[in-house]
DNA sequence: CGGAATTTGTGCGTATGTATG
DNA sequence: ACATACATACGCACAAATTCC
């Protein structure tokens, strides 16, 4: 983290460039050593700027759950974990990170029917209009909230999945409950962006956080669509692999 | 772009938060019917701010060249882009993205020798301290900045590949020349993080802006590991595409 | 062509947020 | 905690350019 340059007048406080910048010099393992956060007057030396403002940048990031400043000690550093998402055929939620937490868990936030959109009936090779259930989930990982999803199935077939799934806690097992044994990941779009109003909650982050988004088509075995989603994860806590 | 609510006193200006969404609604289409944005007084009214605070979030797009706004007419849309990347055992910079533009070119900002460190050593199957040459390239479409990596090969048998790089300004072209007629990507790490003071200066960010960041190994048909590579895109300017 | 309506451009005063010392 | 300077955001008013009837 030497000698990384601040920008003025950019709409962006110092404050909380500073604090992205600690953020991520934390999760890359910067201060693993001492775990702890260098002095504030060393900090403010390095980024050139005042003390109060490092203070306000170190609060924010204590607001997070992220450090802790302990009179006379110094700044702890409480908490960094990055999991790594698989993405293949085989992407489930569960599966590819099971072996990096003890527990993972999946919530459903809602329930709902619609009628396809546009763009939602290209994804899902169906025509304009037909009946879907949307369902709106929320990943966890050891109790930390890692993903949102909002994700359709055709209505015909999985009328009842909102009620299989909150029994169960998995699509997976939902989808072997309505006769899909089995299914596979087409295609996956990742983009990057700001984290909006419904992330902040639901994920628990502070703005100008990142989210990563993936938009992924599910077939079954005969190859029809059976799940389109749309996942918002948050960026600072996982990394995607891809397995060619 | 329905009713989307802007954070106060977060650190992030409003007028750079509403900036980042009306770039965002640009290069998802919404304002395609028209190629305008919305007036200044429905955008006030919609994100609830001042018409002033309105004008400085396009006086930034207007910078960037997204905007531009005719008094009397309207703020006209000037261009939209998001970049697709395929992500495959072919993945190449310019090939994937070569009928999304006119023009892609890749320039070496600047190439050097060093010693393999553990973590680089682990990547490339290789023991610790062996040689490598080391490449920093800009990668451009349209003469627009996309991505900026950092590249390392082993020296023994590509120690010339900076100047034949130079040269051809394609690593594919570069492989060729020293030997190596096919590669192939065996895997792909996708992160996300805020831009750092290089991102900003080569990729022509502003601060707080997102870089999406892949790891890559490419090895030869022999599975011989032949590049390893760190490369930092323009969150707002690609998108990823993974096909299984 | 006239004139109203629409839309961007500009100025000023004020309150609050950010950053320094 | 206090004083200072500048950036951000608001509210109001009016000017200038374009569009449309």
């Amino acid at each position: 983290m030497a000698g990384q340059k601040i920008q003025r007048q950019t709409g962006v406080a110092l404050w909380r460039q500073i604090a992205d910048r600690i953020r991520t010099s934390i999760n890359h393992g910067d201060f693993d050593e001492t775990g702890m956060v260098p002095p504030e007057t060393m900090l403010a030396l390095q980024f050139g700027v005042n003390r109060h403002t490092i203070r306000s940048a170190l609060g924010a990031l204590a607001q997070e759950g992220i450090v802790r400043a302990v009179q006379g000690r110094g700044t702890l550093i409480e908490r960094k974990e990055r999991l790594s998402f698989p993405i293949s055929k085989r992407t489930r939620f569960s599966q590819g990170i099971g072996d990096q937490v003890r527990e993972t868990r999946s919530v459903l936030l809602a329930a709902s029917e619609e009628a396809a959109s546009v763009e939602l009936a290209r994804q899902l090779k169906i025509n304009t209009g037909t009946r879907l259930v949307r369902l709106e989930t929320l990943g966890q990982a050891d109790h930390r909230p890692v993903s949102r999803a909002t994700s359709w199935f055709p209505a015909d077939r999985f009328g009842g999945i909102a009620d299989v799934y909150r029994a169960t806690g998995s699509i997976t097992k939902a989808f072997k409950e309505l006769g899909v044994p089995d299914y596979v990941r087409v295609v996956t779009e990742i983009t990057a962006t700001h984290a909006d109003e419904g992330d902040l909650a639901d994920l628990q982050l502070s703005p100008g956080a990142i989210v990563l988004i993936t938009q992924a088509l599910n077939t079954d075995l005969d190859n029809v669509p059976v799940q389109y989603s749309i996942s918002r994860f948050a960026a600072d806590r996982v990394r995607f692999t891809v397995e060619n």
